[in-house]
Parts: C-alpha cells; structure tokens; sequence
DNA sequence: CGAAAACTCCGTATGGCGTACCGTACGGCA
DNA sequence: TGCCGTACGGTACGCCATACGGAGTTTTCG
C-alpha cells in the first residue's frame, strides 16, 4: 500500500536526518559510527577525487566498514548528497548588514561563496540543478539572506528575488569557473590539456569571415583569462540594478526625494 | 604509447563530429544510420523520460539496432551529449540588434534561452557546469552575443561578460525552474508531492523565532509562486546594471553627448 | 533468568550501466 | 576474384546502487 515508512523518499526521515532530529535506536549493538562520520568521509572523498568518484563502496572502503553497514545511517546516496551539500553548506559566512550596509554584506555573501565552491568544487554541482532540501544551513542562509535586504522598502516577493538573483549569479560563474570539468571530461585528460590539443582544430573551423566578432575578441586574448575574470564586474552590475531597484522604492514612497 | 587516435577523448574526432567535418568510410558495408538519426533519438528520448533515462542501450532500442552498433556512428556518450548539446542550442533564436537595439536584443535572447530550457529541460544539466566544447551553435551564439554588444563603447573583456551575465542569469534561473527534479529525485514521486508531504514536518522545524524573516516572507506566500516568479525582474535588474556600464562607458568617451 | 525482539553488520545477489573485445558478414577496390 | 577494412552486434567485464537475509549483539519483557 503506502510505502513503508522510514524508507527512503520519505520526507520525515530525510528531514530529520538533515537536522539531526530523530533519537537513535535503544535496542540491539552499539553502532560503530555516526551519521556525522560518514559524511564527513564522503565530504573528504568527494573533495579530493571528484563527485564521480563517490561511491557508495568508496565511503565505506574509507571507513573501514562494508558497503551496506552504510545503510544504516543513511537512507540512500541521494539522501547522503543532501546532508553533505547542508553541512558543507555551513562553511559560508552570513554577513550581517548592520554597520556595513546591504551592498556590502551581499557582496560578502558572493565572495563567501565563492571560496565556498572553490574549496570543494563538488557542491556547485548539486546547488543549481535538482531539488534543494531545506536543511538548517540552507534555511540559516535564506534568513540570513532576507534580513540583509529587509527594511530597504521592497516587497517581500522582491526581497527573495535579490538575494536569489546574487546568490545564482555566484552560481553560475562558479560553475564555469571550477574545474568541474575533470569529473565530466573523458578520457581523464586536464582541461587544459583538451584545450591546448584542440585549439589548432578549432582555429580552422572558427574562420574570421564567419565569426568576425568572435576572432577579433578571441585574438585580443579574452579567453586566455581565467574563466572567472568577469566576476567582479559581473557581481557591481548586479548589485547595481538592485541599487536602482532599491532607489526606485524609496524615491517611490517617500515624495520629497530627489534621486542621485 | 600516445592515446589511439581516433578513440574517445580525441579532440580531432570530438570537433569533427559536432561540426559534422570528416567524411565516411568507403570501405566496407553501408551504414545503417546517420550520426543525426542517432542524435536526434537521443534527443526524443531525453526530451520524454529525462537524461536519467537516456543509456545507449535505450538509444539504441529506439533506432532498432545493437548497443554497440552506435559506437560506430560516435566515440562515447560523453560525446553524444556533446552533440545533443549543440544541436539542441540551434532552437534558440539569435536576434539581431539592428533596428532594437541592444537591450532588446538581449532580452529576446534570454526569452529564447528560456523557451529553450522549458523545451528540452535536459538542456540546463549539460549548459551550466563542465566544459562547453564549441561546436557550430555555440559558437554562432557567441558571435551574435557579442556582436550584440559591440560599438557600445565597452572593451573587448566588458563585451564578452556582459553576454556571459545574461546567459549566466537565464541559466541559474532555468536550473531551478525546470522540472529537474524529475531526475534527481528520490523515488520517483514528484516534486509537488514532496513537497505537499515534506511541509508539515518544514513547519516544525522552522521556528517563527529563529528564522523570522524568512517565516515572514514563507507566510506572504512568496514561496508558493512559480519559482521562476522572479525571471521578469531579475532580467530588468540584470540589464539595468549593463546599462550602467554603457552609459558611463559613453559619457567618459564622449565628452559632450546628450543620451537619448 | 531465559527467551523474544530489535538492532548492527555485511556477504551475496540482482539488475542496471558504459564499453572492450571479437566473430561474422559485407562490399569497394586491387 | 580475392583482399581487407568496415558495420554490426553477441558476449563479457567491471563498475554502480541497493534488496535480501543470516549471524551475532544488546535490550527488554514475561
């Protein structure tokens, strides 16, 4: 009939292990680990070898245990993905606004976050796409994110769209900067090395008479920056339309308010 | 010694096949397929049961031939994705700024991009994170962005980030917009359904006192919107920013000029 | 105090995947 | 005509997540 409870796909479960709620079981052996252990495991495994190379298998060769002894603390890999992404979630500052204004403590949120990606390049790919369950980082982070622009005259829809606009925008460059690319590319190869291998290749099929643009930015050395070069001036032009935004509400409220 | 050429991860036969360079063989018995029909049952697949669902033995059941006959007509999956990737960005229209000028011309691009997204929600697992091979769309993509944005005054670096913010935008945007869930979601129960089941257990655990504006915020109903409530105006915001930019770009090159 | 119940650990097995290998049949070219 | 490169595809290998069930351990209850 329904599925059993404590299954995986069950919402109070998954819940419950995100946060941590739930009392352990009182009866039978003592257990040889924790669900903070495994995690912790698959954090380190996934941080050094890639996403791609977090098995279940692996995990538990780390610990020491079986594969299935894993079973017990965790529904299944996705749910383990989850916990990892919240708890990993907790390493990016939440600036509070108070003293420094809301530019700038979303500013420090972006950077934050940043350093957050760079430092386990895994997590920009489980943030995007997918459902994102509310753990309590996640949740810390949401508040956090809506206390830095409340008060400033916008409406609550308004006060979540700026926060998710900075807060993909980060996403976005993260996911072309890290070098995501060695758990996806074939082969093993380095990024730089397709890249440096497919160049020639490329220079004959991208003709300066079909793509003038494109050449002329291409040879002016672009593309030769890092891939994340943009951010800066990507991360003001943001911050400035919010700032028109904002200017726009207050000027809108009160009458007497000349802009600039 | 070196890689077999020819094989997988060789960016000469990567390249040839998505820009279709490279004649067939003249020996031997007729091929059965094209690298389109492939391609395009990849595609048909993807589109009905998601990127999950998409192995090369369903592939290969689809076109009625062996698993492994499709190696013949391309190097691995990795590639085909690659192909899938590029052919499918062909949908997504590349307007001019001619006439519009660039804000529209941009706009209608992100319109399209989205468009694209909600067609094939495929699409924005492959976009955002690794590496983008250039393939004949994506690069007839980046000519018409960047010509787009030329002869606004901005440098060559400001031209190519401003392209990359408004797709970065459309992207981040549709990755958590489109069902993607589908895929990634634990036993196959839908979002709305996990959702509708998990909200009891959120609503414990998101206490009004610890985490105020962001209850404030949930109880205004912002989040039971379309999640992609904010496209509109993060867009209007993203843009706003760009025109910043051109605009003091402009004035700082030409001293006496009226805007407008 | 003994037995049942609840629990951990994990060996084994199932069904998926990508794809390497290789035998067979084909067909253009010498 | 015969050669040899090629297409096709069956089989197999080594991964993966995980269902199932047995053996051993601890708590609780009769």
């Amino acid at each position: 009939m329904a599925r059993e409870r404590g299954g995986r796909a069950d919402p109070a479960r998954t819940l419950a292990l995100l946060w941590r709620t739930g009392e352990g079981p009182t009866r039978g052996p003592k257990q040889g680990l924790t669900v903070d252990r495994v995690v912790h495991a698959a954090i380190e495994l996934a941080d050094a070898d890639g996403l791609d190379a977090l098995s279940m298998r692996a995990v538990a060769e780390r610990l020491g245990v079986g594969t299935m002894s894993l079973y017990t603390y965790v529904p299944g890999k996705a749910e383990l993905l989850h916990v990892m992404f919240d708890t990993v979630l907790g390493e990016s500052a939440l600036p509070d606004p108070t003293g420094i204004g809301w530019r700038a403590a979303l500013e420090q949120r972006a950077r934050s976050d940043r350093e957050l990606a760079r430092r386990h390049p895994w997590v920009v790919r489980l943030w995007g796409p997918g459902l994102l369950l509310m753990g309590p980082r996640l949740t810390a982070r949401a508040e956090a994110g809506l206390r830095t622009v409340a008060d400033l005259g916008l409406s609550d829809a308004e006060m979540a769209h700026v926060v998710d606009l900075v807060d993909g925008y980060v996403r976005g460059v993260a996911q072309v900067t890290v070098d995501v690319g060695r758990d996806t590319l074939a082969g093993g190869a380095g990024y730089d090395d397709w890249w440096a291998e497919s160049t020639p290749y490329l220079e004959q099929l991208i003709r300066p008479t079909r793509f003038p643009t494109l050449t002329r930015v291409w040879e002016a050395g672009v593309y030769d920056q890092a891939p994340d070069a943009g951010f800066e001036l990507g991360l003001r032009l943001v911050l400035d339309g919010i700032e028109n935004l904002i200017r726009s509400r207050r000027s809108a409220a009160a009458p007497p308010a000349p802009q600039e």
